[in-house]
DNA sequence: CCTACCGATCGGTAGG
DNA sequence: CCTACCGATCGGTAGG
């Protein structure tokens, strides 16, 4: 829907392998808007920033973004749900490839802390901006939240059911595991003393042990 | 220094048990004040609540608010500064009682729930608005929020070394159960299908099953 | 507590 | 991609 082309939607001219220039430059400039406004949403918020402040660090004057994007309000739905998608989909590759309850609820978690310590400016954006995105975006993107929040859910499910996991509560176990995911987007930084690979799976370890069944069984 | 007195802060009249009544609907004024910015931040944010909004939420006008407040920033960061002041202050009372490190850990969990469950409005605002507070007032307010981390860092470590807990990283684990907690002023409702007691207790568990040392020992 | 008003800035459009 | 410009709104002040 951000994406201007030449063509409508349904006659795509897929025979053309290369982009012609003018499309290439139109998407390349696009995405240089987007990663622009990502930094300075999350270093100062949505309404904090101005579309004089995104054009100025690309060298522009602000009227010009607008033959790229349709409205500030735009940038932001598009920056929020493509972050989203990524996540979900992120995690249902992560728990394709085993049916072990746990090992999924591992890979899930250091799918989980690896897409947060990578993506960090999106996060922020993410927690700090869903009042920003108007109606019915806000709506939409809760439901996707919705979405991946009850996928862990069934997870954590499963495993209780065939007991590998114990816990008083699914619901809140499942916001503890991903609150504290989440929250590594806050301090992570790139050189610090530990590795995203070691920090992932520290995380998938406490995941594990929040659900551990207690050593005397409950049966 | 929000405060607006008839006396230099040097000579306050202590004499008088009762405050005159100009002085005490001044307070509660700014208090009225204080609690509709609250709730406008935290839904709107800072950038995105004017100072009509905040006025019109206590019937008057925009400029009448200037007589008891200096300036929207400093309403903020009045905001942010007392709500990590109480945080702070619950743990240290919550600590007080016990010397058992596990004990310390799950009342100053409880403490840390009751505390975001109860603040859902300043638990919003102060992870949302941090970009939004100017300097030197950000700098300080992390330097609180440093200190409250590193007071549950020591509890951990406490743990760690009399064999009570077992973790592959203290500030790690500590980050974590912190943020779980937060996250509760993100969920909770007060005729939600848990009691704030309830939430606590779950959660205090939780923190001593991520803190808990592996079955088999570790000596 | 109000009205009247300030300069600054906002997102966005027109038109080239 | 630009300049010129729009109406709207912002935080805050003056003065009563």
């Amino acid at each position: 829907m951000p994406r201007q082309t030449l063509y409508p939607a349904d006659v795509t001219p897929s025979t053309n392998p290369v982009p012609d220039s003018a499309e290439a430059s139109q998407a390349s400039r696009q995405a240089e808007i987007r990663s622009a406004a990502k930094t300075l949403f999350a270093q100062r918020g949505y309404h904090g920033t101005s579309m004089k402040d995104i054009a100025e660090e690309l060298g522009i004057k602000a009227p010009s973004l607008y033959n790229h994007i349709d409205s500030k309000q735009t940038l932001l739905r598009d920056i929020m749900f493509e972050t989203m998608a990524t996540l979900i989909a992120s995690q249902k590759a992560a728990i394709s490839t085993t049916k072990d309850a746990a090992e999924q609820v591992r890979r899930s978690m250091e799918s989980h802390v690896r897409y947060h310590a990578q993506h960090r400016r999106e996060t922020i954006i993410g927690n700090t901006e869903i009042a920003s995105l108007k109606q019915p975006y806000r709506r939409q993107l809760l439901e996707a939240r919705r979405e991946y929040t009850q996928a862990w859910e069934e997870l954590v499910r499963k495993g209780v059911e065939n007991g590998e996991f114990e816990t008083q509560s699914i619901p809140l176990a499942v916001y503890a595991m991903l609150e504290m995911g989440i929250g590594v987007a806050l301090w992570f930084r790139e050189d610090g003393p530990l590795t995203e690979s070691e920090i992932a799976y520290i995380y998938g370890d406490m995941a594990l042990k929040l659900l551990a069944p207690a050593p005397g069984g409950s049966a």
